[in-house]
DNA sequence: GATGAATGAGCCTTCATTCAT
DNA sequence: AATGAATGAAGGCTCATTCAT
């Protein structure tokens, strides 16, 4: 079990989820981007997943404990898409600027998942989530870390420095979404822009 | 009734809230502050607010009318805090500071606050919520503008400066609070400038 | 108090409800017709006759009481309607006739009050109560009498014959009611009819 | 499940119910019939049932179902009480006897269900309802119908002449049951026979 | 007499969790 | 491993009744 296997070895045509595991977080997941956080109970899961109720138990300690799970997946679902298109090559202009782009379209596709973080995190955090986000995060503390090195970003702790550069960004995301401001194209660029220059040294 | 009377006549030492609303209204923010948004039962409202379940009904017509005048009590309070000090007079860069700071300072000791507006903010806004918003706020919206016509700050909608100047807020409480990552004094002053930085137009 | 008073004593122009006791037991009344047996409540009656909550306990013991009194009321308006027009010099036929009419048309107007009526008469009833049936359908039974010594009626409890002469109605105005089954004029005609069939004595 | 089985396989003495959706039916005609309609609390009828609060939910998708099925259950049980022992072989006056005898015994023996009826009466009829109704009384229909045909029964809609037939049993029992009023061997008799003339055609 | 704020028991319903199968 | 019926605590809300004013 617990594994994504190609129905027909051969060819990959069709991708069928037997890992149960997956498929409740995945049900999890889907009840909270359609209904909102509180439509997550598990009963409902359970029906979305196609799975008895009980079942459920035998994967997830208790419903915390399923929840923590679809934090961490989330998380490197999060991660996976900040990074993705970055790397060591490109200038750090560049990489600041996918960075940039990267987390905003996915913060603009996944409105609810704020909610889901921000109940999450203030649950307590064992020692294994902290461990995880500063192992999916390391990429991003090197980049802010070599800018420092190359006297382009301002000396500040990375923390810090993701603030600054990616602070804004669920700003705009809330004023779009629930203020119903639209902003142009161009006020996008120029937010980019500014992101870029707040982190970096000015004469 | 509803009223804030002073129980010592000769010299103010205790207040007591007379008031029953506002009582309830304090009682659920307790709550949320000290034990999460989850913890805001009406029954547990009731019983912190030494008032009977019923009660409560006299001055709300449902929890979410109280969640939602919890949320208004809150932005005026945030309005206020976020405001105090600020006069037309001072330069535009020494506004920007208090500005910041103040929001710094509010965040820092309302942490839960957070929770409740991201929780209130996806449900359906009435007009009367929206109106509010605009009025407390439009002193902040006017002091972007006049920037923007001195030719200071980047020629932008206000509510992008907003997001620009204050976004990373949230995210540097978020990291102290709940990651535990301690920031110095000359981080923060330095936030503020990277801030100012973000919304200023460079040479 | 307790009674309706002219506001002009010279020329009955504005008769005023002074009578805080009826103006409750209408408003109860209304609430009845208006939303059906389940919408009664202190509150709402209190609301409805333009009363504070507490001034109804005044008045009535308990809520018990006030609809037993209302029962009271009905019983009354009732009786006073299935006995109008009739008269004892009129032929025992044409008594009959206006009685099934009147009867008819008071349950085709008043469709709500046969769910007062069965809801109060399982509650247990007091002697006064008795007595006042007893009293108000006093002309009824005398009816029913006269028409047995006359060997026109079969020689029946009045009560029985009560039943065989107006049971239908109830049912009548339920088909149409609740059924929405159309009976025509003829139809009723025949209903009345019927009704002095059953009463009759046959050779 | 969903059986009633019989708990000594030799003989069947003892009969427990198990199936829990039935239980749940007839603990809450057990409270009806005990202490009236507004005994009927959810919590109440588990007690009875000696189920969970929640099991109930697993049964009925609301109270206002499990009232309704209460309903369907009493109709069903009523029709078949009333057409018990009715053959099409027999006379018309002799089919008229049983049902009408039925229909005594019936609601003599079941005089709460009336407050179930005239309750559930007035909430909104889905299709299935009416259709049920149609179904358990076609006999009737058929009954009154042939009786017109054969020029015996007035020539009056099948409903107008069941409520002739039958409209007085209510009635009586109503006198008898809360009026304390007795009835001879004999007056019921001789309401029977008018009920038959009620509907029957008079030279 | 009159008020109406306050009470708390009780209502319907949902939900996380268990356990016999 | 998997099921899903069963549980009962807890949730939001209403209501008859009381009592200080």
């Amino acid at each position: 079990m617990r594994n994504i296997i190609a129905e027909n070895t051969e060819q990959m045509f069709i991708l069928v989820i037997t890992d149960k595991r997956i498929r409740i977080l995945i049900a999890a997941e889907t009840l909270i981007n359609q209904s909102g956080l509180e439509a997550v109970s598990i009963h409902r899961v359970a029906k979305q997943a196609k799975v008895a109720t009980g079942t459920i138990y035998l994967y997830f300690k208790d419903k915390d404990e399923l929840m923590a799970e679809l934090h961490d997946r989330n998380l490197r679902l999060f991660a996976e898409a900040f990074l993705s298109g970055v790397e060591n090559a490109q200038s750090l202009q560049e990489r600041h600027r996918r960075l940039w782009l990267n987390a905003l379209h996915y913060h603009q596709e996944n409105v609810n998942v704020q909610r889901l973080w921000v109940h999450l995190e203030t649950l307590p955090k064992n020692a294994h989530h902290k461990a995880l986000i500063q192992e999916l995060f390391e990429p991003v503390k090197l980049f802010f870390r070599s800018g420092v090195e190359q006297g382009c970003f301002k000396p500040l702790p990375s923390e810090m420095l993701y603030a600054l550069a990616f602070g804004q960004i669920l700003e705009i995301c809330r004023f779009s979404y629930l203020r119903e401001v639209k902003f142009t194209k161009q006020d996008m660029d120029a937010a980019l822009l500014a992101s870029w220059d707040a982190i970096t040294v000015h004469p």
